[in-house]
RNA sequence: GCCCGGAUGGCGGAAUCGGUAGACGCGGAGGCCUCAAAAGCCUUUGUCCGAGAGGGCAUGCGGGUUCGAGUCCCGCUCCGGGCACCA
């Protein structure tokens, strides 16, 4: 489309300007009150696709209007560097992980500028830097001196396609890797862990006072997932000493002890370290199918979903052995059973099939008792409907009958407790977070195993542990790093003898919890950050990101910002690292998520070109709200032109009202009432984007641009035409309004208006006056019988006696009435009056 | 199965506190300008009845509360997302 100005001049000259000022750098000891604006940082995957555009043009948003309105922003950016895809292309082109990520870094780099979003690149931070590594590896470090970094042999989830271990949340609720889509199997490995577990606690009580979505905050709630209950013993049958076997009881955790009186049966998981002990001889052959069973059934498969939804069947098989029932005295079965989960709880559940649907499938299956201890509603038992998990009043159970569930519950932890057994207690389903990693590009974890000492971390003055460049590329189920004999053989740090460097790298989720700090502070050689600096700018004011963090990368975030104060490497500093979050809604096409991945990219390049960063970013703000999914469609093209159109149309006010003179020819003067129209136009607008940018409301904050525009065009062509004074206090505050939507194009227009004034970014966001922005007339809607009749002008403080009588003397109200006389009248002055028949 | 969103013209969406439904834009129709086109400008555009004035119907479906409901309550349908044997 031909243009009304030179776009590509006039962004290209913009952004060498901001960079060339320095206008978005920002000192630590800045006067101005603090503000952090902060996207999460990309991982970069070459020139910015349309998601980036969207998430880094709310960003620039937030971040030059808050620089208007008087905040010192800190507006950093740096590069989510390490990670499987440079390394996967390592291994099918042989280019180094380095020059692959570094030139793909260039390349986002370059779309960011030419987007015209201003960072204090000063601060660039990149997780593959060496500088970088080393502190990620001091803080490893620390964490391994306070106890929260361990290794333990786990079973994991492993990638043969991959060929490495993954996070649960890579593995897909089919049993298939995100990446490569091979079946994910289970491999008990020696890996690292961070004990995320200790906050778990914590990090769900932190939740309540942030300023989050509240489905991400439901979300982080039901990933800790805290119940509360209790653990008891359950006795087994036949061994309580006496025949010289020390005593053996079960430990079961349970969130109902309310229904103790209705446990007929327990159960062991399949991997329960007492199984042999507690299996019968004549049982061990069913009791080792089961096993074989479930081992081929992998955890993964156990607790995920099965085909169309339902449970999985429920396989089990009998110990030989009874258990005792702590309230009742009664002997139960007890059986090792596939629906039973090690990692979670004791591993072992006394069973309620009256009141657990689960243990109601269990129990129609195996054909075992159901003892009711809660009254279910009149009929339950009639409609078939089994397990009854709702409120009720508690029966069958000795001193707990006639109770509700909730008071039952204390009563039945308090006789656990005074007869010794059992505890109240309380168990997350978070589990602790698996960081080791069979890769070469990411960080290395700094230990080295000694034969003697064990494992010893690198001295803090031999780091940064870097990897070395000559490795080769394979897919062989273990870290390149293994397989290099320079790197792997080295020297203890304690007794000097021969040891092994650890191979495995981290999680690079690890590399993403703390740049945010470093951000505050990437200039000292001697710190990872200055905690001063980290407690002048955190906690992040405004962090914007995808939906797809909501659980994950958050999480870890605040595990690491509170392990950081704990360990004393950023004293004092708050323990929540953001205070708000918005996630903005993703792009999709075709009913997919637009992805590199899935092909389905619309380059930004070809916008840039046609309508500009401006015109790509007004439409990205335009259509819609950022917090919702958009569908790009054939359409769309059209709706971007229109953005292109709109600027163009901007450009011409801005070049009319220039040109007009201050006077215009006697016979045609300017309307005093006109300028005033357009004068409370232009105030009422400014107090609308003012508020709309607020609210995150983007898209009706460039709708009331656009009518703005409208507004003054008219105001300058038509018979009764508005003063020039009125036309270009409505052009200054468009500039200073789109200023942040729309920056290069308003900075040029208002250089060319105000060659003597500051550059426009640097202006102070504009106030509306009160006086023009209140109506002195509103429309007032005569309704009848809540039926719209007429409409009256009338002055804004009329008064109900009045309102009321100008409604009713109204004709159209008359006609409506006929002859009847109203039963009653609504007066909302100055709004509204409905007449009631 | 459980939890959370959502459903408004041909399309994206607006309606911030229960008070004019459809702002703004896209698309469509008609016109001006032009030798012609592009660009631009102007008018119009929920739907039905009506020549018109005007009126009826309209915010996924069915009820309810209210003088008044897109907005609140109850019960559904469909779409999207998250969780899913967590005891």
């Amino acid at each position: 489309m031909a243009r009304a100005y030179d776009v590509a001049g006039i962004e290209e000259k913009w952004q060498r300007r901001w960079a060339e000022d320095g206008t978005y750098q920002v000192e630590n000891d800045d006067p101005r009150p603090p503000f952090y604006a902060l996207c999460m940082y990309p991982y970069p995957s070459g020139p910015a696709h349309q998601g980036h555009v969207r998430n880094y043009t709310f960003g620039d948003l937030v971040v030059r209007h808050r620089t208007m309105r008087g905040n010192a922003v800190l507006s950093p950016i740096g590069f989510d560097s390490f990670g499987l895809p440079a390394e996967n292309a390592a291994i099918r082109t042989g280019t180094h992980p380095r020059t692959f990520t570094d030139q793909r870094i260039a390349e986002l780099k370059a779309s960011l500028v030419r987007l015209g979003a201003v960072y204090d690149w000063r601060r660039e931070v990149r997780s593959h830097d060496p500088a970088y590594i080393r502190w990620n590896q001091v803080i490893f470090e620390r964490l391994l001196d306070a106890g929260l970094a361990y290794r333990a042999n786990a079973p994991v989830n492993w990638c043969p396609g991959c060929q490495t271990v993954l996070a649960n949340e890579q593995v897909l609720s089919d049993g298939t890797c995100e990446r490569s889509g091979d079946p994910v199997e289970r491999r008990d490995l020696e890996q690292w862990f961070l004990r995320i577990t200790a906050y778990a606690d914590e990090l769900l009580a932190g939740l309540d006072d942030l300023d989050w979505p509240e489905r991400v905050k439901t979300m982080q709630r039901n990933w800790i997932g805290r119940s509360e209950g209790a653990e008891l013993d359950l006795a087994v049958v036949g061994r309580d000493g006496s025949d010289g076997r020390p005593p053996l009881a079960l430990r079961v955790f349970t969130t109902r002890p309310d229904t103790i009186f209705g446990m007929t049966y327990a159960v062991l998981a399949p991997e329960h370290p007492l199984v042999d002990d507690v299996t019968t001889p004549a049982q061990r052959p069913v009791v080792d199918e089961l096993r074989r069973l479930a081992a081929a059934r992998s955890e993964i498969e156990r607790t995920a979903s099965a085909e169309g939804g339902a449970a999985l069947e429920k396989r089990g098989a009998y110990t030989g052995t009874q258990v005792v029932n702590p309230f009742t005295g009664a002997e139960v079965p007890l059986f090792v059973a596939d629906y039973v989960l090690m990692g979670y709880g004791t591993g072992a559940i006394m069973a309620v099939p009256a009141e657990d649907e689960r243990d109601w499938a269990f129990a129609q299956a195996y054909g075992l008792p159901v003892v009711r201890t809660v009254r279910p509603p009149e009929g339950w038992d009639d409609e078939g409907r089994g397990a009854y998990t709702g409120a009720g009043e508690k029966i069958n159970s000795g001193f707990l009958d006639g109770l509700e569930i909730a008071t039952a519950k204390e009563r039945a932890i308090e006789a656990l407790e005074a007869r010794g057994l059992g505890v109240r207690t309380v168990h997350y389903r978070l589990r602790d977070w698996l960081v080791s990693r069979q890769r070469y590009w990411g960080c290395p974890i700094p230990v080295i195993h000694c034969p003697k000492h064990g494992v010893v971390p690198v001295p803090l003055d031999q780091l940064p542990v870097l990897a070395p460049d000559d490795v080769a590329f394979e897919p062989t189920g273990k870290s390149p790093l293994a397989s290099h004999e320079g790197f792997r053989r080295t020297t203890c740090p304690v007794c000097g003898g021969p040891a092994e460097r650890e191979t495995d790298t981290m999680d690079t989720f690890v590399d993403s919890s703390w740049y945010f700090l470093r951000f505050c502070d990437p200039f000292h050689e001697d710190m990872a950050f200055d905690p001063a600096a980290a407690r002048h700018w955190m906690p992040v004011d405004q962090y914007i990101g995808g939906i797809e963090h909501a659980i994950l990368h958050l999480l870890y975030a605040r595990f690491f910002t509170r392990v950081l104060i704990d360990t004393g490497l950023a004293p004092g500093l708050g323990r929540e690292p953001f205070q708000r979050l918005f996630t903005q809604g993703m792009i999709r096409m075709d009913g997919t998520k637009m992805s590199k991945s899935k092909g389905n990219l619309i380059s930004p390049a070809r916008y840039f070109e046609s309508v500009g960063a401006d015109g790509l970013r007004l439409f990205h703000l335009f259509v819609g709200p950022p917090a919702d999914d958009f569908d790009w469609t054939e359409q769309t093209d059209q709706v971007i032109d229109g953005c292109g159109r709109f600027l163009d149309r901007l450009w011409r006010l801005l070049e009319a009202v220039g040109e007009r003179g201050g006077e215009r020819a006697p016979e045609h003067p300017f309307d005093p009432a006109a300028s005033l129209a357009l004068r409370r136009t232009t105030h009422r607008t400014v107090a609308q984007v003012s508020a709309d940018l607020d609210r995150w409301s983007y898209n009706t904050a460039v709708a009331h641009c656009m009518e703005l525009v409208n507004s003054a065009h008219k105001a300058m062509s038509s018979e009764r035409a508005a003063s020039t004074e009125a036309l270009e206090e409505a052009c200054d505050m468009l500039l200073l309004l789109l200023a942040p939507m729309a920056p290069h194009v308003t900075a040029e227009l208002w250089e060319r208006r105000h060659p003597d004034e500051l550059a426009l970014h640097l202006q102070a966001w504009p106030t509306a006056d009160p006086g023009l922005v209140a109506e002195d007339t509103v429309t007032m809607v005569v309704q009848v019988n809540g039926k719209v009749r007429d409409r009256l002008e009338v002055d804004a403080s009329i008064g109900e006696e009045e309102a009321r009588s100008a409604a009713l003397a109204s004709p159209k109200v008359r006609a409506a009435l006929g002859d009847a006389e109203p039963a009653r009248v609504v007066v909302r002055p100055p709004k509204l009056v409905n007449v009631v028949l």
